[in-house]
DNA sequence: CCCCTTTATCGTAAAAATACGATGATAAAC
DNA sequence: GTTTATCATCGTATTTTTACGATAAAGGGG
């Protein structure tokens, strides 16, 4: 008995769909400017960000979200604030990725 | 008189902008494997990616059009086809953008 | 000229992303 | 215990993306 695919699979291997996953997060003018925001401030609560960026609290923890699902960046709880940073370990192996893409 | 702004500026550079924009092509499974192929198959037709993916034709013409609208790849008449190729200097560009992202 | 091949575009339906106010949850301050 | 501060999540409206069939456009082949 074969193991049933999906009917539609792009054909990618887990390294490719974790990438994939990075660049959508990172395809959003907001996320961009978080990334940028907590290059230059490593270690800056929720409500920084929420400052910087023209959006409501909600939408800012909803794009915090998605980096967060994509494994960018870490948000640790710190008494009733939530402190966040870039994870360096997948920041790093995304370059790397993007260094190999394309027949680098 | 001062230059009217966007209600809702995201205050990235345009180069940070032009990354998002390619991050934003490349935050797709089908767009990731059109590029992948493209990159062990250089000089290759419409019909040729059709192939290789799970999708419409149509389907894939217009992701071939958010790669082009990206910069990303060029596509050129060739007869009744079109050959496709990435963009090298988009490409090295790009990956030299992500090398110095986040303080690298 | 009439087909055939190849591809882009159009129109549109369905799905996903985006944004916000309202609400809840948790910890600190008083 | 009450209040305040901070943040995530819920519900939802709007917009955008995705996907497909149908159609058009354009270059050979007969």
């Amino acid at each position: 008995m074969e193991t049933q695919q999906p009917v539609k699979s792009y054909d990618l291997s887990a390294a490719e769909e974790r990438l994939t996953q990075m660049m959508k997060a990172l395809g959003h003018p907001a996320r961009m400017q978080i990334v940028r925001y907590l290059s230059a401030n490593p270690q800056c609560i929720t409500g920084d960000i929420v400052d910087v960026l023209p959006l409501a609290q909600a939408t800012v923890s909803q794009h915090l979200k998605v980096l967060r699902d994509a494994g960018l960046i870490c948000g640790t709880v710190e008494g009733t604030a939530t402190c966040y940073c870039l994870d360096i370990d997948a920041v790093a192996w995304f370059r790397e990725q993007v260094s190999s893409l394309f027949g680098g």
